[in-house]
DNA sequence: ACCACATAGTGAGGTAACCTCTGTATTAGT
DNA sequence: ACTAATACAGAGGTTACCTCACTATGTGGT
């Protein structure tokens, strides 16, 4: 009762182990395309409001919740690999555009339809609900 | 519907930011007593079958789940601190026996009780249903 | 029109938390 | 007695971040 203190370690723990879990399996899915989770994440956001879609380095970065400087890196690790380029934002001659390639945009495709058919998903050894309850209480978390 | 990989993305993304915001708290509530979150985890597991009780290197990775070369740097970063002690296991001359020493108790216990004194747990925002819960699902994605 | 200030991106450099591969004692199994 | 396994640590690498300082711009106030 009063292990308050020892339940909260094994939650912590618990959060843990299961987030490194999340990552070994992500890096092992995208090992045959070498990406890092890092990197696909990077992807994916730039793909999520629209495929080709420029957006902001500043914006990127704030979706990914990282600081604007880190999304420069992965910027550039994508770039390199030609899977996004990097154009000056006509309305803002500071500001840089981030966009998806249409390299990048088939390689997001190919392995977004890889990732759906495998059903490889870390998370699907959970049942729907327990996905839902995951993400509500995740969800209260981050706020 | 591709809005089912958009619901994993989703809690991928949850987990992360999730996962990060516990790192931050942990950091932060640690610092004023210069231990990174991982030192910490160390000291704790070090500490969880009894204070003082001496633990070989090879268990402390186990525990920790990370590879042993892993524990010997965590190990020297506490030794360094003074908070662990190195013993040469008697039973094998292999082994290293790892052991907090009193200093390592006395930090363990006053920061214990900061914590439990400040219930500033990062999990403290959940009610205790949703932590049951939580512990409940991150327990399978564990297996 | 000018100046102070804010903002966008990046170079430089650093940190935490891991990892593998290799080498050296030492113990265990046949 | 000898081969295989085990425990640890040295060397060196990676990922995913960070801050601080700088430059090139844009914005608001007088």
């Amino acid at each position: 009762m009063h292990s308050q203190s020892s339940d909260s370690a094994d939650l912590g723990d618990l959060f843990h182990a299961a987030f490194r879990g999340l990552r070994r399996t992500w890096a092992e899915q995208l090992s045959p395309w070498e990406l890092t989770p890092h990197q696909w994440r990077a992807l994916m956001t730039l793909m999520r409001p629209a495929p080709g879609e420029p957006m902001r380095l500043k914006d990127l970065a704030e979706r990914l919740r990282i600081a604007p400087r880190s999304a420069t890196e992965v910027v550039d690790q994508l770039e390199v690999k030609a899977l996004v380029r990097r154009d000056p934002d006509p309305t803002d001659r500071r500001a840089t555009l981030v966009a998806a390639t249409p390299a990048g945009q088939q390689l997001f495709a190919k392995i977004s339809a890889e990732r759906r058919g495998k059903s490889s998903e870390y998370f699907a050894r959970l049942s729907a609900e327990d996905r839902a309850q995951l993400a509500r209480i995740l969800g209260q978390l981050r706020d």
